[in-house]
DNA sequence: CATATCACG
DNA sequence: ACGTACGTGATATGC
């Protein structure tokens, strides 16, 4: 008994792109059309169990119903590029599938599959057409079902010839009428003016056919009637560009379309090119054995490669690999002591000589086995590098070069992800697919203590690792990105390695302290909250927060309806404008103050506070967009400053003994850059003129003298210069100075005709990022911009403020990025005690002896200053304190 | 596990 | 005709 399944190619390939987030290749390939489709297709294949399968698709040029009318699908937006390259994508893999792929010049998807339907249900072979859209309801019939995808990848409604009168009370015959009546607005069909599904139904339930109503046509009431009448020919025309042809000029035999199993060869370099790797490991669990699967690929077997290093003791490895040779390096520590790790086993590989080691860690050696590895100055690669570098230093005050990391590198090819797991890589650029047991392995930082771990496993990531490396590293090249990595980004990775494990004092005294003080204020404002409220409540919770302000104490929401989920929001923002409606709304905002500090700030720190009295942040390199480093367990680069009582959090934070914090923070970096990169002369003259760059601009925009310039002014003008570094919009400069969208834009209007070469360069940043997709910065680190060709305004939107920050933020990234490198080296090659400990962004911090601040500060402003040399000079603040607090 | 809020640049 | 300024991380609540 066959069982036939006709697919709508295009249709359904358009609503699988839709209905999944962008997937794009290392290579930069988008995929997720072909991915959903193949996952659509794996589910059908599962559920009926066909014996016959086909896949049309339409074919470029014309169509025989573009003779008759021109303007069919006219006016329709044009297929996004990233859709459009995944058609001849998609053709391959049912190529590897062997499903058969139909296409016929002049003739649409529709009309193909029409066409096999009306033999399939002549011959009373159960069919099943799929398709995106409804037009292929005419096809259903005794024989012949329909599935229309609806939305998402597996919402499908089944139409049989039952469903069909259910659905719309029409024959599927009659469903052509109808669209003859009612027209197609996405195929430009235009039908009669008037007449939609509803009034369209109802009268084909009264005259059967288009033809029977066109000869009652006189019978017709009312408007409709008239305009019934006025387009006889347009329906008749709408009725058969609505027609699918069941003639086409298709050429098949039953036994061409039987579906056969996949050609394993093919469809695993497929889908290794489309870098499926769920897909991959799918086909090898069911096909057993992977070498088999890598061999008829014609895959280099690397698992061979693998077996045939050379394993040799440590003293052998050191010896046989030369100074200064490359040498894959990875590490296991246990996870018990993530702080003070203990390393227990070291691995290193090198690919050149063949030759490995792996090394057990004892306390007796562990700082001798560091020193030696220094001693050979090693070029070490590896993924994740910092970790190990961290456990290393953290043995012996040595240096290390750090020269290869694959996770820095495939950030730098896209700082999208969200992660850069080993396996993830290693497929990609090794074509190696790990089982689901390696994958874990593989994929995160591995401890001691991850389960199922063997030495041998570090063997393994070394050696992929090298395996992978040429591929990546020739992306980085052609992106024009190597440069970057190897003298900021690697670099950096030993210098925060260096921060991380110098960590700063936090006293937890002085925590407790300020955590005493908060606890009470929390206390008294929680009873006068509910007082206030007349009951208790949980303030903490917005929701229920929302309902006492809005609803119990009735004050009047400021803003028409209420924000996404549904819900009041009682954010800072909207509660500062109510802060006199009733007084319960400023305690609210205090108590909010006072709970934020005494939990994140207090209670969050002092658990992280370690037994040496100090903190060591992690600070990530692979997670800002932007290139900005991020901070976490604890986030430093948020410890409260803008407030007064928040600062004092701040003096927990004190220098060792006998020392002293020196800060030095970039002045109005981005806004340099912004000149700088723009060539604004008049921007540039203020900053070389060393004035205050917001009074400046207030007198410039709003034509007043500099020193008439009143501070409401200057706070305007301050607003209006972060909204350019933002890609403002009249409506988020409104809403930041609590000032209408208009006057808004009225500001905006009024800098940009005061400062055309800053418009001219945030125009021209959309405009790369519109046709590249891409923006860099000024040191060519890049940020994929995949919202461009989201079908979505909000998210264009979105695109375009991105690509005129990102330049922006970026730059100021790399630039300090390249002065901390230069600051620790300098700091370290003068023989200082002083060490860079923190990064904010702007500013960077260093602890160090009092003898040694004169120089301190020296190098940093060198540093900072020379880190990059622009139009604008860089100038930086710098400030010397006992605490944190101090350092204002 | 997602959302809302708020701390920083 | 859309909803709205860029980049992060930590905490608490509530499904």
């Amino acid at each position: 008994m066959k069982k036939l399944i006709l697919i709508d190619g295009n249709s359904l390939l358009f609503r699988a792109y839709f209905a999944m987030r962008p997937m794009v290749t290392s290579k930069g390939m988008h995929t997720q059309g072909v991915f959903a489709f193949v996952n659509m297709l794996n589910k059908i294949i599962t559920d009926y169990e066909p014996t016959h399968m086909a896949v049309a698709f339409d074919m470029k040029g014309g169509t025989f119903r573009h003779d008759v009318y021109k303007e069919y699908k006219a006016g329709r937006l044009k297929t996004p590029p990233e859709l459009l390259s995944q058609i001849p994508m998609m053709h391959e893999v049912l190529e590897a599938l062997n499903i058969a792929v139909l296409e016929v010049p002049q003739y649409e998807a529709d009309d193909i599959i029409g066409t096999i339907a009306a033999r399939a249900e002549a011959d009373g072979i159960d069919t099943l057409v799929i398709s995106g859209d409804k037009d292929e309801l005419q096809l259903v019939g005794p024989h012949v079902n329909v599935l229309i995808n609806k939305r998402g990848m597996s919402d499908f409604d089944l139409y049989d010839i039952d469903a069909m009168k259910e659905r719309y009370g029409l024959t599927p015959k009659q469903f052509i009428d109808l669209k003859g009546l009612m027209g197609d607005s996405s195929d430009n069909i235009p039908g009669v003016p008037g007449i939609g599904e509803k009034k369209g139904i109802a009268l084909l339930e009264e005259y059967g056919s288009l033809e029977n109503l066109i000869e009652h046509a006189d019978e017709v009431k009312g408007k409709m009637g008239e305009k019934l009448r006025d387009n006889i020919e347009t329906a008749r025309m709408s009725k058969w560009l609505a027609t699918i042809n069941t003639e086409s000029p298709v050429e098949f035999e039953w036994e061409d379309l039987e579906y056969k199993y996949p050609d394993m060869e093919k469809l695993l370099a497929v889908y290794t090119e489309l870098e499926f790797s769920t897909f991959i490991k799918r086909l090898q669990a069911g096909a057993g054995v992977q070498s088999d699967f890598a061999a008829s690929a014609g895959m280099t077997d690397l698992s061979e490669g693998f077996d045939q290093i050379k394993r040799v003791s440590f003293e052998k490895f050191l010896s046989d690999v030369k100074d200064g040779s490359e040498v894959y390096i990875e590490a296991a520590a246990d996870a018990s002591h993530l702080r003070e790790p203990e390393i227990r086993y070291i691995c290193l590989y090198s690919d050149e000589k063949g030759l490995a080691c792996i090394k057990e860690i004892t306390p007796m050696d562990e700082a001798l086995t560091a020193e030696a590895l220094a001693d050979k100055a090693y070029r070490l690669c590896g993924c994740g590098l910092k970790r190990v570098a961290y456990s290393l230093i953290s043995k012996s005050d040595i240096d290390l070069k750090l020269y290869y990391d694959l996770q820095i590198a495939e950030y730098l090819i896209d700082a999208n992800r969200q992660k850069y797991p080993l396996d993830k890589l290693l497929l990609r650029y090794a074509g190696y697919a790990a089982d689901a047991a390696e994958s874990s392995l593989l994929s995160d930082e591995i401890s001691y203590n991850s389960i199922g771990l063997e030495p041998e496993d570090l063997l393994k990531r070394a050696y992929y690792s090298a395996k992978a490396r040429p591929e990546q590293e020739k992306l980085l090249e052609e992106n024009g990105l190597k440069n970057l990595f190897d003298t900021c980004e690697m670099p950096l990775v030993l210098t925060l390695a260096r921060m991380e494990l110098e960590g700063i004092k936090c006293d937890p005294d002085i925590l407790r302290e300020t955590g005493k003080e908060l606890k009470d204020s929390i206390s008294r404002l929680e009873e006068e909250i509910y007082a206030g409220a007349g009951a208790e409540f949980n303030i903490n919770s917005p929701k229920q927060l929302g309902k006492v302000l809005f609803e119990k104490l009735g004050i009047t929401y400021p803003k028409s309806g209420k924000n996404k989920s549904g819900s009041y929001s009682t954010a800072a923002d909207i509660l500062d404008k109510l802060k006199d409606d009733n007084k319960i709304v400023a305690d609210v905002l205090a108590y909010r103050k006072v709970a934020k500090l005494n939990s994140t700030y207090v209670e969050g720190l002092l658990p992280l506070i370690g037994e040496d009295g100090r903190v060591r942040p992690h600070f990530m390199q692979t997670v800002a967009a932007t290139g900005r480093l991020s901070c976490t367990e604890p986030n430093l680069q948020n410890i409260p400053i803008r407030d007064e009582y928040g600062r004092l959090i701040r003096k927990a934070f004190t220098a060792r003994e006998g020392c002293v914090f020196t800060g030095s923070d970039y002045s109005q970096i981005e806004l340099r850059i912004l000149a700088a990169l723009s060539g604004d002369e008049s921007l540039i003259a203020d900053f070389k003129a060393g004035k205050d760059i917001h009074r400046a601009t207030a007198s410039r925009v709003f034509e007043i003298p500099e020193d008439e310039v009143t501070a409401l002014d200057r706070t305007r003008a301050k607003a209006v210069n972060f909204g350019v570094v933002y890609g403002m919009s009249g409506f988020g400069l409104g809403e930041s100075l609590n000032i209408s969208r208009s006057e808004g834009q009225k500001y905006i209007n009024e800098y940009f005709a005061k400062h055309t070469a800053v418009k001219e360069y945030l125009d021209e940043q959309v405009r790369t990022g519109e046709e590249t997709r891409e923006v860099r910065t000024y040191f060519g680190r890049i940020r994929k911009i995949p919202e461009f060709a989201s079908r979505k305004f909000m998210e264009r939107e979105l695109a375009k403020r991105l690509a005129m920050n990102t330049p922006i933020q970026g730059t100021a990234a790399d630039i300090i990025k390249i002065a901390m490198n230069s600051v620790s080296t300098e700091l370290r090659e003068r023989g200082l005690e002083s060490k860079l400990i923190l990064q904010i962004h702007d500013e960077l911090i260093v602890e160090g002896p009092e003898s040694e601040m004169a120089e301190v500060r020296e190098i940093l402003e060198k540093c900072m200053m020379s880190a990059a040399d622009l139009a604008v000079e860089l100038v930086c603040d710098i400030h010397t304190g006992d605490t944190w607090y101090e350092l204002k």
